[in-house]
DNA sequence: TCTAATGATTGGTG
DNA sequence: CACCAATCATTAGA
């Protein structure tokens, strides 16, 4: 009698055929099994090999949790969209901050990680798709940030660019600047790290390249346009 | 039912 | 190992 076990995690146990002494007039069963092995052995090696290319088969789609996908809730993507918006110029969370994040919104770490990623990408591969988003991200957690700290700060009302010569195009697209209260978002844009953060024109970071632009600026010049065509699917 | 949005995975890079 | 880019598979909205 012989165990192994395979890749599939199977115990392939074979006690049948071997040492069987009993039956035919008692005598020794090395006949028997000569003929049976011959006969099934090499079913038994298909059978198990399809069998467990089956299970390899039914495992992988179970297993794979891009199946059973659901949307964060609100809250999460509330929580996640704060942060993401708020850091626009260096979206890039530490490990506390991911715990923080995932725990406000009831996700894992690594969704919290994959968000981002997927995130920083769709951003920046289509920035006009997100401005609408991003004004009422950074409005709302510049509102946050008055209203914690002097509430009649800043805030002068004026639309002006933080550095208009760093920022070689800032939108015709303006269909989503509606509101005054938006305006807070532009102070926004100057972040502690002195890095600039064009709300309305490409990524401009060059320094040390990780959260630079791809798209170059004509094709965002459009604002229905889809220069990449997103090209997914 | 088609399509856009979106979370997850994969493969490649430094 | 974290990140990026492409892609997959599902969900939600038209």
């Amino acid at each position: 009698m012989w165990v192994l076990v395979d890749k599939c995690g199977f115990w392939w146990i074979n006690v049948i055929f071997l040492g069987w002494n009993g039956g035919f007039g008692g005598k020794p069963g090395y006949f028997w099994e000569g003929v049976i092995h011959g006969k099934f052995g090499s079913i038994q090696v298909q059978l198990k090999q399809s069998t467990c290319e089956a299970v390899m088969i039914l495992r992988s789609r179970f297993l794979d949790a891009r199946r059973k996908r659901r949307n964060f809730s609100k809250q999460a993507t509330e929580v996640l969209n704060e942060y993401f918006y708020s850091h626009l110029s260096n979206p890039y969370p530490s490990e506390e901050a991911k715990e923080e994040l995932a725990k406000k919104g009831g996700i894992t770490v690594s969704q919290v990680s994959n968000w981002f990623g997927n995130k920083r990408i769709r951003y920046k591969k289509n920035m006009g798709k997100f401005q609408e988003e991003a004004n009422i991200y950074a409005a709302k957690s510049a509102a946050d940030a008055a209203a914690a700290s002097s509430p009649n700060s800043a805030s002068s009302g004026s639309f002006q660019m933080p550095n208009p010569g760093d920022s070689f195009l800032n939108l015709q697209s303006l269909t989503s600047y509606q509101s005054p209260q938006n305006v807070d978002s532009l102070h926004r844009v100057l972040h502690p790290t002195g890095r600039f953060q064009p709300l309305f024109s490409t990524q401009r970071l060059d320094a040390n390249g990780s959260w630079q632009d791809a798209a170059t600026p004509s094709s965002i010049t459009s604002p229905t346009g889809d220069p990449g065509s997103d090209a997914s699917n």
